[in-house]
DNA sequence: AGCAAGTATGCAAGCGCGTGCAAAGTGACC
DNA sequence: GGTCACTTTGCACGCGCTTGCATACTTGCT
């Protein structure tokens, strides 16, 4: 009888898809393998691994040592079928080629692990735009998008939060539209360009526009002018560029050089020192005696001494917490989720007091 | 009774989870959605997704259709329970500091989006190894792992492929095991550049080499000292780093300097311009003239004028798409999935022919 | 000891989709 | 018209986990 027992118990306790799942070497465990082993229902697995669940103290002890022992980890892509979040954040950015969206890559997918999210990596071709894409992500079941330097339409964005998800912007807002977003002060990044080459004896500034329709773009723009009228400088040229690329700072130098600046703000690094080589091999000045050049983003290769670029720097590790702390702000809250980060100066010698040549 | 039969039709169809799903504004559309309007069954809608489901053609352009004008996708995140294939692929890496990285990270994931793949970003924190990560990854149904440019034990690798998902090395290879991985001609690319330094007249030739522990890195050593005995050149000096960072570059070129070396091979190319940047304003030496330098990756900022490195090319677009191709070759197959892409030498001013100076 | 209030557990029905199997439909041929 | 072979469709169950609800177990108090 008692055998008789145990050979039932055993013997169709479970009734395994013997087809499907013959490999038990490395075999993934699933809950009912934890829970089988204590004897428990697989609902204490899952609620031992669920902090507010209602389960007694010892026995999530039980689990979790059990769990340990055996390798076991719930399974984030089942359990995202229940309880639709998946701590899958979608980072969508358009090209890795500047170091500056790199880093930010870098550090957000870093930080979004530390918060126990993954980052599921959407890179858009060129001339795609997010819009196009958001369908797509739907079918994964992400919990958030973090869209790095790149615009959505506000009807999109409307759609997505109201659909539960957040939307959340990096390096870009979206103006009429209380879209949660982390930027870093570009308008005054652009006003302590202009102070610095004010202070530093520079009369002829000129400035390298970055893509027009970018919201980042439009601000340091913006601040640049702004400050300009204040301190009573007038511009002495503008370009605008369609990539931000090296080639395009490059170009942007060139194009700029008929107006005889003394100095050039770049609307970001890359272009920056691009700008620099234009300057120095194409037009054979120096930098800084003859033309300052200051950038933005302050990406690494600006400290190499090679260049030693004067540069805008944003605080971007408190840029990427803020944003994956904007993930667990809840739906409601009246909370005002537009982060904008103060910027610094950071001065190199790509800008100098004009003394030795004044 | 017509009416009772429509009535308990429409009432009973299905019973929705009311408390849960209350928003149909943007409501995520299921299978059954579909399937209701044309008044098919769900499985009908999973198969006409499916390429190799019987269905009519008749039916499979309905559902489509259909689907296309309500904006229905397959929940990929629903279906990989089922099929155990989620369509998700892991990519691992270490760090986005080096170009070369960022932009295998970018093709990499172009490219798996182009063959119906996403990519699950896992950034390894500095020490924290490949294999202490992948039971985690284990939680989120990937069908495989890429690592780039990082190790793993030969013993997790069997563990995984035994468990039926891909691990595909990039840029590394796992010497005792025929683990799939893709790697450009590390021995090659450093022949090439002792050939290429003698034959412009360098005669001490030094070596600045990456981490010890790395296939690739051994490979290039491997490479440059046996092309060096073949010509039967010395090696006038050599030094090992830590990092393979710019920093480490530089300091490499400071260390080798005392050996008087007339041309530098560096195992990548963010430490060759690290080098460049130390010989230039530290040594007060000049690149070619006093140093030539030959680096390793081609990566965009090679070719910038002001560097103008000359270089080991691998053909990247060549290896992310082997990389992605390995990723259906079936599971017993036979075929060598160790592939090596050939590298080529692309010249450019850091080395140069010595007649002007010599 | 007995009972109420509270806590711990198991059960079963989902989450959205895939798929083996049986039922229904189609067409060809005698 | 009937039969057979073949195709198309629906049913129902399973993938691994969550969770509302009912049941079983504690505990404290009279």
């Amino acid at each position: 009888m008692v055998i008789a027992i145990g050979i039932t118990h055993s013997a169709n306790h479970r009734k395994p898809n013997m087809a499907n799942a013959p490999r038990d070497a490395t075999r993934i465990l699933r809950a009912r393998d934890v829970a089988d082993l204590l004897g428990v229902s697989t609902s204490m697995i899952s609620r031992a691994f669920n902090p507010q669940a209602s389960i007694s103290p010892a026995m999530r002890k039980r689990i979790m040592e059990a769990a340990e022992a055996l390798g076991y980890r719930p399974n984030v892509i089942a359990s995202s079928l229940s309880t639709r979040r998946s701590k899958i954040v979608a980072v969508i950015l358009g090209t890795l080629e500047n170091p500056f969206y790199a880093q930010v890559l870098e550090r957000l997918s870093r930080e979004l692990q530390g918060a126990g999210y993954q980052s599921l990596l959407f890179n858009l071709a060129p001339g795609q735009d997010v819009d196009s894409q958001l369908p797509y992500l739907l079918q994964y079941n992400v919990d958030a998008v973090i869209i790095v330097s790149a615009s959505i339409s506000s009807g999109i964005a409307n759609d997505w939060t109201n659909s539960g998800r957040k939307v959340i912007l990096f390096n870009r807002t979206l103006p009429n539209m209380p879209v949660p977003s982390v930027c870093c002060d570009n308008q005054q990044g652009a006003r302590l360009a202009v102070d610095h080459f004010v202070a530093t004896g520079r009369e002829r500034l000129a400035f390298a526009a970055g893509r027009r329709d970018t919201s980042t773009n439009a601000e340091r723009e913006l601040g640049f002018l702004a400050r300009l009228a204040e301190v009573g400088t007038k511009l002495a040229a503008k370009v605008d560029n369609p990539h931000c690329s090296f080639r395009d700072g490059y170009n942007a130098a060139l194009k700029l050089a008929p107006a005889q600046p003394d100095a050039i703000f770049f609307a970001n690094d890359v272009m920056a020192l691009g700008g620099v080589e234009a300057i120095e091999k194409e037009l054979k000045l120096r930098v800084p005696e003859d033309i300052a050049v200051i950038g933005f983003d302050d990406i690494p290769m600006a400290a190499w001494p090679t260049y030693s670029l004067t540069t805008i720097h944003p605080p971007l590790d408190e840029m990427v917490a803020s944003a994956v702390k904007l993930l667990s702000v809840p739906e409601g809250s009246t909370e005002d989720t537009r982060i904008i980060h103060p910027v610094t100066l950071v001065v190199r010698d790509s800008t100098q007091p004009r003394e030795i040549t004044g």
